[in-house]
DNA sequence: AATGAAAATGATAGCGCTAACATTTGTCAA
DNA sequence: TTGACAAATGTTAGCGCTATCATTTTCATT
């Protein structure tokens, strides 16, 4: 039992009997088995991530962030990939929730009615990361896709442009909330047409990026300018203006999201919306295992924002 | 105990008996615990999978095919990141045998002594990926990144340059084989010059290609080529290369590495060698199912081999 | 030195499963 | 119908920890 307790809280343990357990400890290499601590404690130092890819640079800048949190401390990460399903996502929670995890970390406001049930009589701490919105579960970080993506849409409004449209491909839920904030702005501007937006359900790739560019550039040619649903698409229009010849920004104007660092080292640079993801990552890991210690936040929801980093490709009003 | 066994191998139990436990573990959501389990049979369903970065393109294609593979089998991933540090790779393989995993599938060939020592009195089943070499621990799938490197280098001298340079930034130990690559082949040619080998330890971004490249044309403007370590680099070589008005591919030419899918979107599109990060994470995982069902492969190494893809960027003698 | 309270340590039971073996039930040939 | 054997089910113990409470030690105070 003084083992037991000197490895897992030493202030309780006398100096002397400490270096004594330590010693030995060291000489046999012994490890204490996490099954047996899970049984008997009837909780666990797990604490589950699901993110709905483990490709796409967004999530993996995030998880980047959480894992460096993680790491030295004693709560070990469980990654689980719900691939934009919700019924995935669903699975996923319950396999987490039958590990009696100390906390769950999980990607956005749209769970399934199932999910939520689960998740609301869950024995855990719950924090959602991503976005920000109304009734969190407990805890929340993230930002509003649809006002970042509102303040993108102005930014190509003042610098000139009349005729804007939208790319996007995959419509998950934030997509779509981004979209919105486009039209938003544009209807009221006056300029919003639907002819200019142009989706696909197909995963994004940087190809793709051109083929919708082409696709509505032969749909409605007069647009002067495009604020793509992510910076793939966005590096993808790019090269397929610069086939076409279209000069940019003067001719075409481009606007990317979340501003991966290939934005900025681009020829001409692009403008994009940046995203906090690495600091959403580790303040996500940080809240958590402050929560986890007894130490509560203030708010129940965080919000990170975002910014609008403007470049060369929509410097059509002098800018560099 | 009938009951345990009607959920691990139904094929134990009769029919009805079956049919009556189903009936009754749905009506109480009943779900077995993990950690019992695991005390209990002194061995988990888990499969630790140890990364150097979770950022990486590379790697989250690899993992993506991995957790392809584990979705509803009854593996568990648990992934580990050791942020291409031996050391914490150490402290990973540790924390991950401490869990009695059912197996461990880690990156590379060169494991500190300690984690080596620790695989090889491991009672789980070991998978290397990434690399083909001698001496597997147990299981290994890869290529060979001094042969990928060698073609690549052919390629550029067979496509006319004469003054081959390499760009690499954090040289981990495919990255130095590569460079190796480069150099056995360019030696024998008779074009190698070390002062066309620029490198930098820190982590590669398109923008550090753009820095490496005005660098190396700094000290070495005689340069007419350049093979870079990944296709981060190289993107960012080409935006460099087009902000300083060099010609593409005649007065200078380009070859990336591992094939990510904006290579073939570039304008102009950017030469690499492909790699088949996807089916080797698949390939993996399907692997350690079927050694953990006891179906064991004929061979310990699997090389899956590269492809040069030979685009604009190279095509300094007639070609696409 | 005696006292009491706090700090440190120890004894006991049990977490929820599964391995191993024991027993019961079913099946088929003689 | 019986016996022999296989299939199905049941019994028992224990995996390695930790919660809880009991006991012992320490130490300041009188």
């Amino acid at each position: 039992m003084t083992v037991s307790r000197a490895l897992r809280d030493p202030d309780k343990v006398s100096v002397k009997t400490l270096n004594k357990i330590m010693a030995v400890v060291d000489r046999l290499g012994y490890v204490p088995d996490p099954a047996a601590s899970a049984l008997a404690a009837g909780k666990t130092n797990v604490i589950g991530v699901i993110v709905p890819s483990v490709t796409n640079n967004v999530f993996s800048d995030v998880m980047r962030g959480i894992y460096e949190q993680a790491e030295g401390s004693k709560w070990q990460i469980q990654l689980g990939n719900s691939r934009y399903s919700p019924i995935e996502e669903e699975n996923l929670v319950r396999t987490f929730l039958s590990q009696k995890p100390a906390g769950l970390i999980l990607s956005g406001l749209d769970q399934s009615e199932v999910t939520a049930s689960l998740l609301k009589s869950a024995d855990c701490r719950i924090l959602q990361i991503m976005e920000c919105g109304p009734d969190p579960y407990d805890m929340m970080i993230g930002f509003s896709h649809v006002e970042a993506s509102m303040a993108a849409t102005r930014h190509l409004l003042e610098a000139g442009y009349r005729k804007p449209g939208y790319i996007a491909a995959r419509l998950d839920p934030r997509s779509q909330r981004r979209l919105q904030g486009f039209q938003n702005v544009a209807e009221e501007a006056g300029v919003f047409s639907a002819s200019r937006v142009v989706t696909t359900p197909r995963p994004s790739t940087v190809t793709l990026g051109g083929e919708l560019v082409a696709d509505l550039l032969s749909k409605a040619p007069e647009t002067d300018a495009i604020l793509c649903n992510n910076d793939d698409l966005a590096l993808g229009a790019l090269f397929e203006c610069q086939r076409r010849g279209l000069k940019i920004p003067e001719e075409f104007g481009i606007c990317g999201f979340n501003d991966l660092e290939m934005m900025a080292a681009a020829n001409p640079s692009i403008t994009s919306v940046r995203t906090f993801r690495l600091d959403m990552g580790r303040e996500a890991m940080r809240w958590m295992r402050n929560a986890l210690s007894g130490i509560e936040p203030e708010e129940q929801v965080i919000d990170l924002s975002y910014q609008v980093i403007p470049r060369q490709s929509t410097a059509r009003r002098a800018r560099g």
